[in-house]
DNA sequence: AGTGATACTTGACACGTTTCAATCAGTGGA
DNA sequence: TCCACTGATTGAAACGTGTCAAGTATCACT
């Protein structure tokens, strides 16, 4: 009934704040709650001076609207979750802020979490979301299947998929087309004069890197009806400069050696410039090089890393478009943004061999 | 029968999920939605087998609990605000992945917001998170002053700075010594034998530009007393890579030449050479290099950055920690918890002159 | 059978907000 | 003076959950 020191001045030491609800601005103010909510909601049907005099109340009392009482009485979330992989892989976080643009226009605050492959966290977290009543969710699926995802779909809980495609009837999802960068990669080693090279893949249980092996051998097989060109495979368990590093040794001794390695990532490519690097090996003359993504500071490099780019910040901002689409249009119909990788040729493989 | 509707593509006319309550579980079990609200809060005073009905209904309904309602209830929000000046940074993001990981396994969701050093979008930020009422604020601030977070301290939010001290009585923070980083490269180029050297600092604006110009300065000090050291200092608008790649010029036309140049961040140190290598200037030999941060970046280039590691994911491990004790602790004091900046010493700079 | 104790279950209320039908005050017209 | 009308304000209901005093059923023991 009588609330404890509403409004006392808070101190340093003693941290008394009870929290300031529409019913005190009401009471500061001398009018009803439904009025104060007016005011805040609806400013234009209330009358001038009132408007004035509640706005007051709200300044001094130091109101902060409840978003949960708000939200329970029928209100949208304004909250958007976002999960991917690895937070610290600067392919996600570009993605993220391109999502982050679009929404925070429009009023959502973003959560975002990094389950690390683990399905198990990414169970833990999409279903903390779903209890915080998130708008929609965009995530980068953990699992090989999207047997996890099906709760999602089954509730309606809009979700877009993000550098992973889903079948129509499923979800929404962004996507770069992996087998063309795969195929412009490699045609570039061939079209600079390359014949023998090799192909540096990760872990052929991630979609990417299956489908980047797909476009070399594509571009292999495109380009040797005219004359013959080789490819081989090779394949480390994890896409990070330590594997890339370790595997120049296996590089170097192959018969007859390759004049040029196309890695799957520019993780793997840096650690394969470390290595030659240590082994004295010249760039591009004796091995060219070339990656995949473009993390900028491939670019810094001497020399500097050809790689493939993906339109990270695009990516996150379609899927942006793509959940605002579906939480907004009542006919809203699930659809693939493609994207087309881009070839950015440097000096790691601009001599011909 | 459980065909799919192949005519109609579904689009959202067809999301025909509304919401499970408590009460819709209730229903299904047989119980009241106090019984329920047992099964889910208090599983151990509820009767084995009605238990086992209600969890059995729980799943064939499909609830999730709601939890705006739940937090309306006077429960808490598992949820804390985390503001950083730039999301694609690796810095920040590895100071997210700390805090992450300590808030996650108590169960919190994290909401993060990049304000670009924006003070607009900072404040809309915060507003926005205090209305969700996340319990705590892990945030590294826009603007020199504090006047902008007065509310949440007057407002009781547990908040922590990161990588920016407060006064005693405001705020909880996490620190790196910057002036022992700038003293530490200092020292470590005069110990190798460079008496001029230069130290490329960017706005002095920026606390971390100061405080590390400080411990270059006080390096001097100390060092002279014995034989005469000097460093000229040189300041840039930006902490970037162009900035970095501008300033070789003019680092190159002093006299007398300088043999070492210690930079305020790693991005300028990555300009520096960039801009040296083109002008064919042998690093360490010509011209000695230092940075500062340690991204993972410099340790890839030939010849590898020497650099200034400051513990970011550690970082983000101890704000956490001292929010958790803030939101639990009513005994709890603000404090600063400070780290040591670390030398790694490369191949940049380990050459005597 | 009566008594008390034990073990569950119930149902109303509170949380802070928005909404909406109802009320009130004021104005102008007849 | 009465009526109709407009514009502004009110007050109570509802959202989904957790709590807790009060209730019911069951059982053991005399």
């Amino acid at each position: 009934m009588t609330r404890k020191n509403r409004g006392a001045p808070p101190t340093n030491e003693s941290r008394t704040w009870v929290p300031v609800t529409i019913r005190d601005v009401a009471k500061v103010a001398g009018v009803s709650t439904g009025t104060v909510s007016n005011v805040l909601n609806r400013p234009d049907i209330v009358a001038e001076a009132t408007r004035r005099r509640v706005l007051e109340a709200v300044e001094t009392t130091g109101f902060i609207r409840n978003t949960q009482a708000y939200q329970l009485r029928g209100g949208r979330s304004h909250t958007v979750g976002v999960v991917v992989l690895d937070v610290s892989n600067p392919f996600f976080t570009e993605m993220f802020r391109g999502a982050e643009s679009s929404l925070q226009a429009e009023g959502y605050v973003l959560m975002l979490a990094s389950t690390d492959d683990s399905v198990e966290r990414e169970a833990s977290f999409v279903r903390a979301m779903e209890e915080h009543r998130v708008e929609g969710i965009l995530i980068t699926p953990a699992a090989a299947d999207l047997e996890g995802l099906a709760g999602l779909r089954t509730r309606g809980v809009p979700t877009v998929l993000l550098d992973r495609k889903a079948a129509a009837d499923e979800f929404c999802s962004v996507t770069v087309d992996d087998v063309r960068g795969g195929e412009l990669a490699a045609r570039h080693l061939f079209d600079m004069g390359h014949t023998r090279i090799v192909f540096f893949n990760g872990p052929t249980t991630i979609r990417q890197c299956r489908d980047r092996r797909q476009g070399v051998r594509k571009a292999v097989r495109a380009l040797s009806k005219r004359s013959p060109r080789e490819a081989s495979e090779l394949s480390v368990g994890a896409l990070t400069v330590r594997h890339g590093e370790e595997v120049v040794e296996r590089i170097l001794s192959m018969v007859p050696r390759p004049t040029a390695v196309m890695c799957a990532n520019d993780l793997l490519a840096l650690g394969v410039l470390r290595g030659l690097a240590s082994r004295d090996v010249r760039v591009p003359e004796d091995l060219a090089v070339v990656g995949y993504d473009d993390l900028i500071f491939g670019s810094m490099l001497s020399p500097a890393l050809t790689s493939v780019r993906q339109p990270a910040f695009e990516l996150g901002v379609a899927a942006a478009e793509l959940l605002l689409d579906e939480v907004r249009n009542p006919e809203h119909r699930h659809r693939e943004v493609r994207f087309e990788p881009e070839l950015v040729v440097r000096a790691s493989s601009s001599t011909a061999p």
